[in-house]
DNA sequence: GCAACTAACTTCGATTCTGAACTAAGTTTG
DNA sequence: CAAACTTAGTTCAGAATCGAAGTTAGTTGC
């Protein structure tokens, strides 16, 4: 063939019927499970096609149970739009969210709604062959084998650089066994159906988004986000134009490890020295609150240390959070972005938020900080479940 | 209209007939006049349409005039490619370069090469009103009465942040009376035709992209380029996706106002203290320069002394460049770019270009820096007449 | 140097998507 | 509260795009 046909394409199905769609139907199989649109007139304008042809898939994809009518939305001057969604039990997505010291996983239907989840303390340095079948064994057991047809896919996010084309992590400094160990194959062969993989923060910055894109209409305009996960580590996904910016080697999104003054020579888990991380990370908080003998073992202790009242760790909180600012507001000065999304176990603290904030405001062009929108996440600690199934649902409507 | 109809749109032309195109047929174009596409085959591969729809579309626009086959291909394996360009003298577009010393303009014909060009030296201090008509005159002389439908279009570069939708600077530093000025509507009543404006990083970015995609066949999967403008002041352009990237408010690439250590408190002419632009500029260079009495009006002095291997002035140059790659890498980890180019007039010094690429493969990720590119610009200083003309021919081609 | 392969391009009947005009159902204004 | 306006969604004839099968024109391997 000289060409890919982007016609007549056919959504694959695990379930007993075969349904032949055309590129449009998935494309607003996506809009709709993305939230970027929810009624006719609504994807009409979103995918830049006639009304009529969008009456004329709408009612083919409803034909074939996957998307129903839920009522009606809020009229704005004219005739209320009718409002669309994915038929909830047309199958099932799972997700997986990997920590360094917990394993999260989910199910959720097929409008990205996470339904039930789990969470168990793992150590990530036993290996992917240890790890993943205790996650594939706890995916399992969340399973709705009441649904038909059941598991459309499986989406895991990983503590690490991924090299996404490969679906493997790429040299993650601290996990042992990681390194090229292709966990996409392996989900997609265990589970047998389509399978992806990301780096945590690209995960929960689509996370992030979509929850957004739903939550007010308002954000529909806004499309560029630059979220930023704040634990025990720093990391940072970017979203431009809806959809996941990963750069040319999927490199993109690094922030952790920039050089700045403040650190020193501080020693870094990535083999340099004086990185952001060792300073304005969750575990640079922790070794510094040691060394005066203040006793935090995890984000969490942080975290409590804070809301009751203590001054030391109030003070080391909003020092860290005024070093992030500095550094971020060079890359948010360079992406511009409609939306920052604080994401991380630090990002529940009003002192830390605020200290990014402020230090945004001061440190950027006028410009670029114009009609920002700086704020802690939405999703909370559900950001990176609800991304990674986000990115599966999106990739098994596209294919 | 619920919807912008995406079909059997009509290009609006200056001259005397009036040809009908669908949408396709002005990507066709514009695919052609960037370099993306040169054949049919490419065509079809690029926007993804059957080669039936390419035939039929090509075959239109043929007989319009508006395209002409060019000889052929190499082959690579099978039958060789029938080259398509864009009729040179279905009419020309202007260009215009303003800097803060220097007013160049240029004549391009629709395949968007430079045939003409002239420059001259203004003061922008001296206002739109006086330096705008300066501009309109050299344009007009250079224009080709020969040519029949004559002017398309008129592009102009700005030394300073542009508010792209509104067509105008905001708050330049140092550049009285151009706030606000809509320079866009000027240039588009004042010759009657489509106008477009950007900042001059953006403009230079795009010039040196288009001519990278021309030059080499294998250029053609990188289209994201990080561009960078090293002159008297420091700037910075992005493309992503072979389209100039502007953020949410068009403030995207802002490099030059990062605080840096090694800047301690040098004042800025943006009015914060230790910029980046203090340290890595020209300007700064010229001004430490003559702190130690050594004589340097602009730039190009500086060129000259490196040239004649001036050692003061080539540790200065160097030590530019270090720190320019140091804050450049914080970037090019985050963005994560295929291409690294460095214009400007320090561009032109081997140790300037050195320091920066050292410090880069330095300071970066290994990830970001594993296939990436890293080089003084093809374009030199034409990238900002050749990208003016680009974005506007785009723009023509599009409409 | 010829058979097998690969790539570029064309033709034509079949299918999809569009545009214009319409109905439906709300909001705003005097 | 009726007339004017706005927005959502549908119908159907006709235009645009497609896929498959063919032609043209090269390269590669034996």
């Amino acid at each position: 063939m000289g060409y890919k046909p982007s016609y007549a394409k056919t959504v694959k199905r695990t379930g007993p019927r075969d349904i032949a769609l055309t590129e449009y139907s998935s494309s607003i199989l996506s809009m709709i499970a993305s939230g970027r649109a929810n009624s006719r007139a609504d994807l009409a304008r979103t995918l830049n096609l006639a009304p009529s042809t969008i009456t004329i898939k709408v009612n083919e994809l409803m034909e074939a149970g996957l998307i129903s009518e839920s009522g009606s939305g809020s009229a704005t001057g004219g005739r209320r739009p009718t409002l669309l969604e994915l038929v909830p039990d047309a199958g099932f997505i799972l997700a997986a969210d990997l920590g360094a010291h917990h394993l999260w996983v989910g199910r959720l239907n097929l409008s990205g709604n996470l339904l039930v989840s789990e969470i168990r303390t793992i150590d990530i340095n036993d290996g992917p062959e240890v790890v993943l079948p205790q996650a594939a064994a706890m995916m399992r057991a969340l399973s709705d084998p009441a649904v038909d047809p059941p598991l459309r896919g499986v989406g895991m996010s990983l503590p690490g650089p991924v090299n996404f084309a490969l679906g493997a992590l790429d040299s993650p400094s601290r996990m042992r066994g990681w390194h090229e160990f292709k966990v996409r194959n392996w989900l997609a062969e265990e589970f047998g159906t389509l399978a992806v993989v990301d780096n945590d923060a690209n995960m929960m910055a689509l996370g992030e988004h979509t929850l957004r894109q739903r939550e007010s209409p308002d954000s529909k305009v806004r499309q560029n986000t630059l979220f930023l996960k704040a634990g025990a580590a720093i990391g940072c996904g970017l979203i431009i134009d809806g959809q996941v910016y990963r750069g040319a080697t999927g490199a993109a999104g690094d922030i952790a490890h920039v050089q700045i003054p403040a650190a020193g020579d501080a020693p870094c888990s990535c083999g340099n020295r004086g990185c952001l991380e060792t300073v304005a990370s969750g575990s640079a908080i922790i070794r510094d609150l040691a060394a005066v003998g203040i006793d935090a073992a995890d984000v969490n202790d942080i975290v409590l240390q804070v809301n009751n009242g203590d001054p030391h760790t109030t003070t080391r909180v909003r020092t860290a959070g005024r070093i992030l600012g500095q550094t971020l507001s060079i890359v948010v000065n360079f992406v511009n972005p409609d939306v920052v999304v604080l994401g991380g176990g630090l990002s529940q603290l009003e002192p830390y938020v605020a200290a990014v904030r402020s230090q945004l405001y001061e440190s950027c062009h006028p410009l670029a900080t114009k009609n920002i929108v700086i704020e802690a996440s939405l999703a909370g600690s559900q950001a990176g479940l609800l991304g990674a199934g986000q990115l599966c649902l999106r990739t098994v409507l596209a294919s």
